[in-house]
DNA sequence: AAAGCGGGGCT
DNA sequence: AGCCCAGCTTT
């Protein structure tokens, strides 16, 4: 939960996961789709698919026991180099640097290093440089204390160089560049994406499908969704819901939009209701059933819920 | 090596 | 509204 995510978000999610799925085989026996629901809302829901699939194998390649090298581990799903690391030098004891991105900021500024903190040039400069020095009495506290420095003394945008026990060691801060580093990589620009969203509400029922897993909102559940590089006019929008889902009707209505940005990417979303004249290429899931127990994406969330939203103030009298 | 994958907080 | 934050997988 902690890749690429701040402790205080999720903590209310951690503490329902560890009710719902105490231990490993908890975990290994629920459907991936009972995970992706305690997920819902925390992002990169890769990880939820990954920890997943990561919990069955640890139960059938490794007989229900976590292993204690930084290899095995490493082999797992959603588990990378600062993970593994993590787990076997806090766990096990094990003299591997863990760098994440507390430690990355850290060495960058202890060594002035130049290079891109993201790239993995970096990497294999920083886990030189700390396989060096990690003492193997401790390698576990040591790895903590530099994560820890990084997260409260060696702040991102304040360093406390004051106030920092590694301060008589920091070229950067003898330098007095401090705030020079870490030097980060250039970022892509944000290519926007616009889906358009049909919606409709039959018998208390809502039309969803389940996204590939691959993409965003992976394995979610999504309303029928024509997803372009620019905005489409009705029309075409009509034509492709046909095609795409076999969702044809009349009373067509624009209801209004709204955005979601991604790290990479910024999401219009548009919806659209309407009056459905034959079954399509989607299940029709009861509404309260659905916001129980199936993991929605935000817009069916929105829809499911007949929340407000973006400009429009409520859906049509046939629809919710 | 680069692209893809969320959402929250701060300004 | 725009910028900052941040690990793993796939291509």
């Amino acid at each position: 939960m902690l890749q690429q995510t701040t402790v205080k978000q999720a903590i209310p999610y951690y503490l329902r996961f560890v009710e719902r799925f105490p231990d490993l085989a908890s975990l290994a026996a629920a459907p991936q789709e009972e995970v992706l629901r305690l997920w819902q809302g925390l992002g990169y829901y890769s990880r939820a698919r990954n920890l997943s699939a990561c919990a069955k194998e640890l139960m059938s390649r490794f007989g229900g026991h976590f292993p204690e090298t930084y290899e095995e581990w490493l082999s797992l799903p959603g588990v990378g180099p600062y993970t593994a690391a993590a787990v076997v030098s806090l766990a096990f004891n094990k003299a591997v640097p863990a760098i994440d991105a507390n430690v990355a900021r850290v060495v960058s500024r202890l060594m002035a290093l130049k290079t891109p903190v993201g790239s993995p040039q970096f990497r294999r400069q920083a886990t030189q440089w700390l396989k060096k020095i990690i003492p193997p009495e401790a390698p576990g506290r040591f790895n903590e204390a530099l994560i820890d420095t990084g997260a409260l003394v060696c702040l991102p945008r304040e360093p406390q160089c004051d106030r920092c026990l590694l301060q008589p060691f920091c070229k950067a801060s003898q330098m007095g560049q401090q705030k020079e580093f870490p030097v980060k990589d250039l970022r892509p620009e944000k290519k926007s994406v616009w889906f358009h969203y049909a919606f409709f509400e039959w018998e208390g029922r809502i039309p969803l499908w389940k996204r590939p897993e691959r993409g965003i909102w992976g394995g979610f559940y999504d309303l029928p969704c024509i997803e372009a590089n620019k905005p489409l006019a009705l029309e075409e929008l009509r034509t492709a819901f046909s095609k795409v889902y076999e969702l044809e009707g009349k009373n067509w209505k624009r209801l209004g939009k709204s955005m979601e940005t991604l790290t990479h990417r910024r999401v219009h979303c548009v919806f659209y209701s309407l009056m459905p004249e034959r079954y399509g290429r989607y299940e029709l899931v009861d509404r309260k059933e659905a916001l129980r127990s199936w993991p929605l994406t935000k817009s069916a969330l929105r829809c499911a819920k007949g929340e407000n939203f973006g400009n429009f103030k409520s859906l049509p009298k046939f629809a919710i």
